[in-house]
DNA sequence: TTGTACGCGTTATCAG
DNA sequence: CTGATAACGCGTACAA
């Protein structure tokens, strides 16, 4: 900064201030100060409603800061302070609607508590996982939620943190390995549930078309899957069960599933399928192949879009609960955030999941 | 603070910065220069390759920040700088799938040029976009990308802002009012296309469900509309006009639109339908009431589900390009942010829309 | 080539 | 009741 600058700096502290720091529309507590013959600390403490102050001043300054629009810099506050007031979220997509609704009910808690959010996404890498956690805790975020990525087996990142103190609460694709709050979705009941209804319904020979095999939610799922056909008397059949590495990412992924479950020798009568993506693909794929809905093969599974079970009455849906994940979960880390001392109780919180079922003949 | 913790934060800095600051996993240019025996001054010069430091202390001091995973303070740098390196996005919600691609194309260009970005979302009021608005300029957001709101009528915040200097670029849905760069995309060529597509297959009453009529995609899209109609030599009928208040959010607004056509003596033929959230209701509520597309009414319409026209064969998909939207806002805000001069030339980015017609009878 | 001093806006401590 | 001062972490004009 050249020498002219600095002597108008002294100069014209207000305009130099607004130049120089683009914060836009702002006065600081200095501004406040000067105008009013006062002192900084005392400027502080009397919007800070001190009890050091007199009802006098007290007026005189809030009237002034009121008057011009004050609001303090949370950059200062964070350097002062040490806490930024704001806690960060990593999820594998945006447009994955079931985190968008998460994120939505993450914000509702949030602003609420006046406090910021930072949304990053892995799109289910480890490596930008490691990057987001890397650049949110960099950025001193107060705590931080996080959905792991399908690709994650390691997470030495988040234990180092977690260590360090840094309040963690994980939801819906959790792990074992550490010990915080989480929040899931009843995914074993809902497994469970969708499974009877097919059983009840009178298929039989049910495959699962799911999510990659390592993440918390498709093993809960298949798990309920398991416990339905068990209690039918129905061995689970291994060629059955297809994985999506990818959780569908690709169609590909969901076609090769579906021929192989077609072409086996005794293919299945029904499919429960899991997430969104992969339930409205299997159903695009079916109505590719012409193959009618549910009468050659039911479907049911896990889906956000609306639109797919309208278009098609015969899809039964289980929706995600992604609003209310996300206001549990925000709960729950601003607890700790907000608590002085360690804790070491932690909960897990399921939440139901809600199976619609709906009469294949009602529409029809 | 009591005197104890002040005689801790005396002897142990390094551990007392950990445990009060909440920043986890960081040291400071302090701890490297004590550690060092060298001062912060020369330490912060070292780190930023200045020419007055020799290549013997530069490779101490780098190699002990490397070694100590050092990472400089980006709120102590907001602070000191006046810039924040991050960027305010503003959009209605996420939950729209063409948002969260524009965010992608955002974070893609964002990151690459070493900036975070901050996510706020209007769910199309006007008072959260003005709050949304305050709440990122007094982070000292860098810059500002905004697509405006349904509700927004009055700009005034954003004009002071950008008379301030706040660079800020528009996407989507922009305002004339404003003089800098706007992104968007080719919604006249979009609704003139599809409209044409329509005509070309020979249907001569096509009804217009469409956005709110204020937002400038709405009018854009209108106009194709009515160029290719008058073209084709048909008079606009007002009654085929349909607006949704709230963008097709509450089932209802679609549904009375929808019934509104098909009592009109004069029922439509086809209906060309704007936005995902309108294309997919129609689509569902035609397929509610029996309607047979296209035999009985023909539609096209916007969507980013693909889900939909792969449901229905006969719905054709004018795709919205968000990704590279956001890229491209992105772009020319970072322009706007590195130049330092004022900038008085603004360009308005047009994107193509890309048309996909699907001859119906291809699948059938 | 290195170190000193100051300021960014805020708050906490202590002295008046 | 009010004010002076230091500190949060960083960057830089200027002195040594």
């Amino acid at each position: 900064m050249c020498y002219i600058g600095e002597m108008l700096k002294k100069q014209l502290p207000l305009l130099f201030n607004t130049l120089a720091n683009m914060n836009f529309s702002s006065i600081t507590i200095k501004d406040i100060a000067t105008a009013l013959n006062l002192s900084v600390s005392t400027v502080s403490k009397a919007l800070r409603d001190s009890y050091e102050i007199s009802e006098n001043t007290k007026k005189l300054v809030t009237g002034y800061a009121q008057e011009h629009n004050y609001r303090p810099n949370p950059i200062a506050q964070s350097l002062k302070q040490g806490r930024s007031k704001s806690i960060g979220i990593v999820v594998s997509t945006i447009e994955n609607q079931f985190f968008s609704q998460v994120i939505n009910g993450i914000e509702s808690v949030a602003y609420e508590n006046g406090f910021n959010v930072i949304i990053t996404q892995t799109h289910e890498s480890y490596e930008l996982e490691v990057k987001n956690v890397g650049h949110l805790t960099h950025r001193s975020i107060d705590g931080l939620l996080i959905s792991l990525s399908t690709e994650t087996k390691d997470i030495a990142h988040l234990k180092t943190l977690h260590k360090q103190g840094l309040p963690i609460v994980f939801f819906d694709r959790v792990t074992d390995e550490i010990d915080t709050h989480k929040v899931i979705a009843d995914n074993f009941k809902g497994g469970y549930d969708a499974t009877c209804h097919l059983l009840d319904s009178g298929y039989k020979r049910i495959a699962h078309i799911t999510s990659p095999a390592n993440i918390s939610i498709t093993k809960e799922r298949f798990a309920g899957y398991s416990k339905a056909l068990e209690e039918a008397g129905i061995a689970i059949d291994d060629d059955y069960i297809k994985y999506c590495p990818h959780g569908g990412r690709d169609i590909g992924e969901v076609e090769n599933a579906l021929n192989e479950l077609l072409s086996l020798k005794n293919k299945p009568d029904a499919i429960f399928t899991t997430s969104d993506r992969i339930t409205t693909t299997t159903l695009m794929l079916l109505n590719r192949l012409k193959i009618k809905i549910p009468q050659e093969i039911a479907l049911i599974g896990y889906t956000n879009t609306t639109l797919a079970d309208v278009l098609n009455p015969s899809l039964s849906s289980v929706y995600q609960p992604g609003f209310e994940m996300g206001q549990k979960a925000t709960q729950k880390l601003l607890e700790l955030i907000l608590a002085k001392r360690p804790v070491y109780e932690f909960e897990t919180l399921v939440l139901p999941t809600q199976l619609v079922t709906r009469d294949s003949t009602a529409r029809q």
